[in-house]
DNA sequence: CAGAATCCCATTCGATACTG
DNA sequence: CAGTATCGAATGGGATTCTG
């Protein structure tokens, strides 16, 4: 009973031969599992998010990801038409991998997850933090009905990352890039003590490493406009 | 060289000793992953959102997946707090498997991956579809705006499952039951006929197995509801 | 630094057989 | 039906090395 027929090799019914997992199924989850579903791809897409990035600033954001798994996920999503790879012009040799228009429609989905996730009363919220995720929270946990009126432009450093958000009208812009004349600037070697400051509403002066500069009640103002979701259990 | 150290097995880091992927990730994405992010997980989770199933109607709504992988997964989503088992009351001596009330939080998140995932070129609606995708997917691509002043009940019959869906005013009921004196009633031993009916916009005569019966007009308007998003490419 | 190529073990999966 | 047990095969992915 050994003529084991099955030598097919999980059939490649998805035009771009994936290789591993497929489910068969046309809901539309399953085929996004099948995109974004195997280990660290979606991470990558996250770290994406805020434009275009170089191999080596993506194991920065993702620490554990090994090289070799780094370039086979970035070849997937390439095929899967979630992330291009573009070479930069002459003088920067480098190359950068960077989100096409549809990977970056990717973003309610992947805020919606983090939003679920993190009402798990196991969520832990300590770990450590990429540049990019403390962005995409922004996005995700701002609630306009806080800001009242306020309007307030701030720069977010983060080692060497730059960002700027701003709100207005009860909306947030949360971009990488720099802002002109901030109300106020958060300065950090890393995402944590600035996550402490927005979410754990300590204040700055008990966070090691925070450096903040400007106006205190538009950064206070700007604070409040976030909250983690509550645990459920 | 060979002081390979390393013999920690993958640092149970949360709490509930979670086996093989962790990313040591502060954000709620991250987490997600840890959560729902192993194969089949978040489609077991899909099959359980329209009311506890059991292990067997799991499986079946699951093409390919093995006994074992079906239980290891019930397993680590029961530890995480999104399944729970219950006895069925002495006279069927059955067990379901349901999910929490948090459990049930994660709908958007899996909505929201299906709409990105099903505008991509690649996404292939041809393929088997589990009754509870169908349904699913309802609530995922129902326009509101196109019901217009629609008031229309319909019951879904798929194979021995039951359904019923409501639109009124403007929003979309989907429930696992019956329906009194729906308008229109679609049964079929499958779910394809009835995609293929809401979604490829085909005549009924033209799907083998579709059988229709009730209020052509309500149905009529019933289907105009619902598109699928435009490919992007 | 960016990434391709090897090596190799731990894990995982699916198939089958078995059990209450 | 609702799983459990076992086994072989495939894969995953970390570490290391090499190259432009």
């Amino acid at each position: 009973m050994k003529l084991q027929k099955e030598t097919i090799k999980r059939s490649p019914v998805v035009s771009s031969g994936r290789h591993g997992k497929w489910y068969d199924d046309a809901c539309g989850t399953a085929f996004a599992l099948e995109l974004i579903g195997e280990r660290w791809s979606l991470l990558i897409v996250r770290e994406l998010m805020f434009g275009g990035r170089r191999f080596s600033d993506l194991r920065g954001g993702l620490p554990g990801i090994s090289a070799k798994v780094l370039t086979e996920r970035l070849e997937s999503l390439e095929r899967a038409g979630i992330v291009r790879r573009r070479q930069l012009p002459p003088p920067t040799a480098a190359q950068v991998y960077e989100l096409t228009e549809w990977g970056y429609g990717a973003e309610t989905a992947i805020k919606e997850l983090g939003r679920w996730a993190a009402s798990s009363p196991d969520h832990d919220p300590t770990l450590p933090l990429s540049p990019a995720s403390l962005m995409l929270s922004f996005r995700t946990m701002f609630d306009g009905r806080r800001a009242g009126g306020l309007d307030a432009g701030g720069a977010i450093r983060v080692g060497a990352d730059r960002f700027f958000v701003k709100v207005a009208k009860g909306r947030l812009t949360a971009e990488r890039g720099e802002i002109e004349e901030p109300d106020f600037t958060l300065e950090a070697p890393a995402a944590m003590p600035i996550a402490g400051l927005v979410y754990g509403k300590a204040p700055p002066e008990a966070l090691p490493g925070l450096a903040v500069t400007g106006d205190r009640a538009k950064l206070a103002g700007y604070v409040d406009c976030f909250h983690l979701p509550k645990k459920v259990a």
